[in-house]
DNA sequence: TTGTATGCGTTATCAG
DNA sequence: CTGATAACGCATACAA
């Protein structure tokens, strides 16, 4: 990467005049006489010197650097996850490492043994990873996933997204709804969108369902549901709930196929708050993830200087946003 | 991010009852006495060493990390190969530092000083900036554009791309077509798609024109070029040839909102080939990037041991996709 | 094959 | 406030 014979701090001591010490104390902006500091600075730009990470890294042991482990940037909603995070980052002097575990668990270890090796000051962690063991002597923050009290996790009021979709359908004027899902075998903080609906549905009097889709063959899955919900043309549900806007957007389309039509006989909400092309229309009406918040929460928490003493659960507020598969 | 006390090499060596040197060689793999390796490797396991790359890197200059300069990755098709280049590189083992420009200038700027900090062992970058200055000794390898025959440059074929749209018009039955792309002052690879695509119509007598749409408000342009062809609710063109699908989008819609119909009344082919939520169906027809290939060539370039003798431009075959906004 | 010793570039500790 | 010097953990050239 270099030029073999980068000029070091040595050197600019030696063309400054002074000692390597101040040369160190120059560069990391601590005091120092004002006539040095200059001899110093003119030195460095005379040789054009930049400081080598490497040895910093070995004698201090940070990098600057925060291991990011999400499943892919494929998914708009992690591809925003990750832009926000960055951005977050960097407002910090701080380096984002990338690792994309497409749902391996096995990477997932990986990325963390990385972490081990030194080479990042801190892990960002977004995964479904059932049984992830995560080591003490790292600072570890999780999104959407509660592991325990000393590991601190960010997550939007999932439970509150889903009253406020039951609440937005009844005032919209839907009187029978349904809630609608991927299944899946781990627990985790959007679990809880649909305890927030159904609780909401009851509060309310709502007639509400739920359905949980096999992972896997979801779109047979949706395609039966919606027959089997369907007579003479009419579908039984005039409001949808729908974990994750991703489904929604496909059910959306098999309701149409069908002949169900969207908003008019059936409005749906989803979960996210995706936009067309990252940052232009809301693809569905949704309730959205504050997802600006969640990675500021992630990046001042992994960067805070007393970790330890830091909140282990940060639950962010989300909001309904239409999205043409309402009425409003 | 290490325990204070971690254990080191020369531990694993006392440990072991083996020389620093001994240790090294069995981390690095190197031929080692089977006597000793095995019981090097206990040591290890038994005192659960991990190696410090801080040193690793401070001793050979080598990261074994690639940064990637790129705006960001809330468009999908950034968001696509910032995946297919971060798989490419753990392939081989090597990590990836995300950089986002936001098409801001002097940000570009500073992730190349952070690349000659030896923090990383060459960059990738796709950017926009006109004046950016490359340095000699920092292996670089540019998307979409070529800077000068000692920097890489991989792109897809995108003279093909144009060429391509304007016969697969022709062949669905265009009659008259135009083409448009957000006006830039910056000349780069995709530039090449008007260039083809005009070829290919004077080539078929196919009569067309283009349309530069003035950046920062192609909105309100859009909707002026579309109502400038419009004549009693009939549209000028069949067919349409539009510089990214994004823009494509946008078009499409604004179409429709005028009552012109797509594709009954005019088709319309983006480029890029970007899927709904990145997996899923197309979102235009398109003249699809080969994402993959061009993420592979990069990383096999960037790491290639004989740096100074790889091709200078590398050249990648698009196809065409259907995706419902033309007739086939 | 294995052991020994040096130095990579930096920061931090001590003396002056 | 500045100068000299000792680590930091590892890879490697050289010696055995």
């Amino acid at each position: 990467m270099k030029e073999k014979n980068a000029p070091t701090m040595a050197d600019v001591a030696r063309e400054a005049g002074v000692a390597l010490g101040t040369v160190s104390r120059v560069i990391n902006g601590q005091q120092v006489g004002e006539a040095f500091r200059v001899r110093v600075e003119e030195a460095i730009a005379r040789l054009g010197y930049q400081y080598n990470s490497g040895g910093r890294t070995l004698r201090t042991g940070k990098t600057n650097t925060i291991a990011v482990i999400i499943p892919n940037t494929i998914n708009p909603y992690f591809a925003l996850l990750v832009h926000h995070i960055n951005m977050a980052l960097e407002k910090r002097d701080c380096k984002m490492m990338l690792c994309f575990t497409e749902y391996n668990t096995s990477r997932e270890a990986e990325f963390i043994q990385m972490a081990r090796q030194n080479l990042v000051d801190g892990i960002i962690a977004l995964t479904y990873n059932p049984d992830l063991t995560i080591p003490p002597d790292v600072p570890f923050v999780t999104i959407d996933r509660f592991f325990s009290s000393s590991v601190p996790c960010v997550a939007s009021d999932n439970f509150g997204g889903g009253w406020l979709a039951a609440h937005k359908l009844k005032e919209l004027g839907a009187t029978r709804v349904a809630f609608m899902r991927v299944a899946s075998t781990l627990t985790n903080e959007p679990s809880k969108r649909k305890e927030g609906f159904i609780s909401a549905c009851v509060e309310l009097g709502l007639p509400f369902e739920t359905l949980m889709l096999e992972d896997g063959h979801p779109f047979s899955e949706i395609d039966d549901f919606i027959r089997s919900h369907l007579e003479d043309g009419r579908f039984d549900f005039d409001g949808l709930f729908i974990g994750t806007d991703s489904l929604a957007w496909k059910v959306i389309r098999h309701l149409r196929e069908l002949g169900v039509r969207v908003p008019e006989d059936v409005q749906v909400i989803g979960f996210d708050g995706i936009r067309m092309f990252g940052d232009q229309e809301p693809i569905v009406s949704s309730i959205v993830q504050p997802t600006q918040e969640i990675a500021e929460a992630c990046v001042s928490t992994i960067l805070s200087k007393h970790f330890s003493s830091v909140p282990s659960l940060i639950c962010l507020p989300v909001h309904y946003q239409f999205g043409g598969t309402t009425k409003g």
